[in-house]
DNA sequence: CTTGGGTCCTGTGCGC
DNA sequence: TGCGCACAGGACCCAA
């Protein structure tokens, strides 16, 4: 699954095709994804200008203006597992496929494929939501009671923002049993980790994953806060990481998988130099953990 | 409250 | 080539 700088990267791709467009058109081709899609929410869409795209952890926010008795209301989508936005242009009639992905149907003409559920038409371009597993979500919230809604309420800061910080994270850590693999990952303490960037945080900070969240020092912490903060800099400098299903919205591919230093390693020398070590595969509740017994301690 | 396990769903890649 | 199984970027929900 996209994780923030995944879904960061989907943002920046299809902001130029939303931002001050009206949506001439909306199809829904289910009523649910992982849970229902609001009533009527094709019809709700049709209309609406788009004042802004932005995100909160790992969720996509298109502010919608107010029309006829409808108040100002937020798109929220979040991408799931394997969640895809691809951004097909009015004009073209064969999109560019870089990487020989190809982009689904969206455009007149075209057959849509068994997992585009939902498509978004601007005077720009055609938004395509494809979601194979359907474990991605979407709704529609008024904007003004936007942090009400349950499922951005309990997210902890932004793991960019001046909010997260060694302060902040020693204080959701204090006596913590749990590893700090799973205080990483659970949205409340930081929002939008996911299975990947806390690995390579993990490794970045020289911290083992199967650690008690409670048991690391202070100075400890702050280099934790410093190693999210890099890994999620770069990835999205890098366009996110593609494994599967991740595309930008041209259809291009992120490379930070590249890059990665523990994640999907399992038995391959570690890359600090001179460290000699192998790259350990652990499971923690129920997911893979990918560590340097030798650096991570 | 915290913690870990089960669950939703489909596709893919591996071993046999 | 086919089959069955494990596993996949998430996170809600529930039992203990």
């Amino acid at each position: 699954m996209p994780e923030l700088p995944e879904v960061e990267t989907v943002r920046r791709g299809v902001s130029p095709s939303l931002e001050g467009r009206v949506i001439r058109r909306a199809i829904a081709r289910r009523p649910d994804l992982r849970w229902p899609l609001p009533e009527r929410f094709a019809q709700r869409l049709k209309g609406r200008r788009v004042a802004a795209v932005t995100r909160r952890s790992k969720y996509l926010l298109a502010a919608l203006d107010p029309l006829g008795r409808s108040p100002a209301e937020t798109l929220i989508v979040h991408l799931g597992m394997a969640g895809r936005i691809a951004v097909v242009k009015s004009s073209e009639t064969e999109p560019e496929t870089p990487g020989g992905f190809a982009l689904p149907a969206a455009t007149a003409g075209r057959t849509p494929g068994p997992h585009d559920h939902v498509e978004i038409e601007t005077d720009a371009a055609t938004i395509v939501y494809t979601d194979a597993r359907r474990f991605g979500s979407m709704d529609l919230w008024p904007t003004e009671r936007l942090a009400e809604h349950r499922l951005l309420a309990r997210l902890g800061p932004e793991p960019l923002s001046p909010d997260f910080n060694a302060a902040h994270l020693n204080r959701r850590l204090d006596g913590k049993s749990a590893s700090i693999k799973a205080a990483l990952l659970d949205q409340r303490i930081v929002a939008g980790l996911g299975n990947i960037y806390v690995c390579e945080a993990l490794f970045r900070a020289g911290v083992r994953p199967d650690r008690a969240a409670g048991s690391l020092p202070l100075r400890r912490v702050g280099d934790l806060v410093d190693a999210v903060r890099s890994v999620l800099t770069e990835a999205i400098e890098a366009g996110g990481s593609t494994l599967r299903d991740h595309r930008l919205a041209d259809g291009s591919l992120g490379y930070f998988q590249t890059r990665f230093a523990v994640y999907g390693r399992a038995e391959e020398p570690c890359v600090r130099p001179g460290c000699g070590g192998r790259v350990a595969q652990i499971r923690q509740t129920g997911r893979s953990s990918f560590y340097c017994p030798t650096c991570q301690r």
